[in-house]
DNA sequence: AATCCTTACAACCGCACGTAG
DNA sequence: ACTACGTGCGGTTGTAAGGAT
């Protein structure tokens, strides 16, 4: 089609780090006429900047309810199960922690969570319950309902996740997934949050059907939900959801128990507590959210 | 104290999609 | 149907700050 690169790669542009005299330029401009329609930005601003350098400084950064700072125990626990989930969708992880942008979050893995994700998988490479059809056992957790802090109750993509499109940028580690497989996914983990055990199991099932109804039998046997009771301790917990997604995930080869093995060893006492809702040292096994 | 290396994060780049004309 | 534009997204780069030597 022969688009032009980008606007404003003209003389005069300029590049690097904004000035706080800029940001102040932007915010009241944005605060008289709303976001969007970027291209009069520099127009209307006098700003020396690229349209795409306004909507990217204002969405990344100036944007009101950006919360800055180190991530929560809780917040990686979200990223680093959504990546496993979802690969390098950074718009739909972000969708999950509407404070963080995708920008925050993708950064956020490159330079934290991925050499940790991969530290704890290179010893425990050998123990991955992988089978011959490349299957990977996730284990995501039970949240109590009683529980005040199970903080991923509830909580809902900002943006109807099953819907959002994926497009440009290198292909990722699970580009195989459809987009209908994608939305399954994205239900399944919704379905897995939910507070009580049972709407937990029910929403699995439906997504489940979806599915069965889009892609046939033989590709809904691939996700298999099942009930587990499971005694922790002296505490007999509800039924978890367990599910077992295989070829949906294609070479995702992250399991989600040793994951959360890490998250425990890595997570001092009341950062854990605020993550999973339950003490430290209760299970061995897959935690209990 | 100076230099080199590493880390963290802001910003840029290029591509793709949706849509209005 | 085609084109141009506006925007979103993911990957990559640039750079400042802190740490190691």
């Amino acid at each position: 089609m022969g688009r032009p690169p980008c606007c404003d790669n003209g003389v005069g542009v300029k590049k690097g780090p904004w000035t706080p005299e800029e940001d102040i330029v932007l915010v009241s401009y944005i605060q008289q006429h709303g976001p969007g329609n970027w291209r009069s930005v520099p127009e209307n601003t006098g700003l020396m900047r690229c349209s795409k350098s306004c909507r990217l400084r204002w969405t990344n950064y100036l944007r009101p309810g950006i919360k800055r700072g180190n991530f929560t125990p809780h917040e990686e626990g979200i990223i680093i199960h959504l990546q496993a989930l979802l690969g390098n969708k950074w718009a739909a992880i972000a969708s999950y922690l509407p404070q963080r942008t995708d920008n925050d979050i993708k950064n956020y893995w490159n330079t934290h969570l991925k050499k940790k994700v991969k530290r704890l998988q290179q010893p425990a490479a050998d123990s991955f319950q992988t089978t011959a059809s490349n299957a990977v056992t996730c284990s995501p957790n039970y949240y109590s309902p009683s529980s005040s802090h199970h903080s991923l109750q509830g909580m809902q993509p900002m943006s109807s996740y099953p819907h959002t499109t994926c497009s440009g940028g290198a292909p990722s580690n699970n580009e195989a997934m459809t987009d209908t497989t994608t939305g399954v996914v994205s239900n399944l983990f919704q379905a897995w949050m939910r507070p009580s055990p049972a709407a937990a199991t029910a929403n699995c099932k439906i997504a489940m059907q979806e599915f069965q109804e889009e892609q046939g039998a033989a590709a809904a046997a691939s996700i298999v939900c099942k009930e587990q009771m499971v005694t922790c301790g002296d505490v007999n917990r509800p039924p978890a959801l367990e599910m077992v997604v295989a070829p949906v995930m294609g070479a995702s080869t992250a399991t989600f128990s040793l994951l959360e093995d890490w998250l425990l060893d890595d997570m001092p006492g009341q950062a854990m507590d605020g993550f999973m809702g339950i003490s430290a040292g209760c299970c061995a096994d897959p935690i209990m959210f």
